[in-house]
DNA sequence: AACTAATTAGTAATAACTCCTAAATAAGAG
DNA sequence: CTCTTATTTAGGAGTTATTACTAATTAGTT
């Protein structure tokens, strides 16, 4: 996919996924997959407050789930919390429980799915490390 | 850790831990710890009322949190959902999204922290593959 | 047996998320 | 361009998992 992403071409893929090009969905998705990045239903309501004054987190939701329905967007949870991580390629991340700081890391040792699971079909996964980042021990 | 434990030696492991042996944490440990399984509080719950009928959920989410603060079990997440182990060695899981059917699976490709992270200190992982099972497609 | 800090049950509060509904609107038809 | 309609939206109500609080109880020590 391309790094740059014009109106007409989220509007394209937005129809192409079976979802109206609304302007609440165009301020999400320029939100999230313009870059690749994680963001909890709650922090992308808050940034596009402020652009999008009346739009409700049950906006956020939906357009969320649609989304990652259509695979666009993967979601996991830390803590207890969902984040929706724009980076849809097999990746696993490492969490610090002390500031919350989440990040990527590449899955050399680990891309493959399991050895006895020839007959799921699996469709996606991710593993979150915890610990300690560098800045909080 | 041997497969049987007696009641002495839950309420040692309780001790040496910090914790007091009070029969509420007995019968938590009897049922986490006794087998490698995957509960949710509000299913450990479930089955401690049937012997325990008093025991509050509060009691339940308390005593989780202190074993795992221990190190004696982990947690993980599933849609949202509070997931604790018993099974302390690095692990991955599956889950169908369909039947909500959890397993653990081995970690042959996946057991290196990852490479990029020697500052991290990094305590524990686990990955969820989502899929559909064997029985549900 | 007495003491005391840890633990408990119960209740209230919180947070994340889902459900519901009436009004608004994007996209297609004419 | 106008009309039509199914989709989408905002807002409010409801739900569920979890945490916070508190007064009474109790495990382990002296
Ligand atoms: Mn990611
Ligand atoms: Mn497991
Ligand atoms: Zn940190
Ligand atoms: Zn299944």
């Amino acid at each position: 996919m391309s790094e740059e992403w014009s109106d007409t071409e989220i509007s394209t893929l937005l129809n192409d996924n079976g979802m109206r090009a609304t302007p609440q969905r165009m301020a999400i998705c320029k939100e999230l997959l313009l870059k690749k990045c994680h963001r909890t239903p709650n922090e992308l309501h808050e940034e596009l407050c402020q652009r999008f004054p009346t739009i409700s987190p049950n906006t956020v939701y939906l357009t969320l789930s649609q989304l990652e329905s259509s695979g666009l967007i993967r979601r996991f949870y830390v803590d207890g919390q969902a984040i929706y991580d724009s980076n849809t390629a097999t990746h696993d991340h490492i969490y610090c429980r002390v500031c919350k700081l989440l990040l990527d890391v590449g899955t050399e040792n680990s891309i493959h799915t399991p050895k006895c699971t020839e007959e799921w079909s699996i469709e996606w996964g991710t593993r979150v490390w915890s610990g300690v980042c560098p800045k909080c021990h």
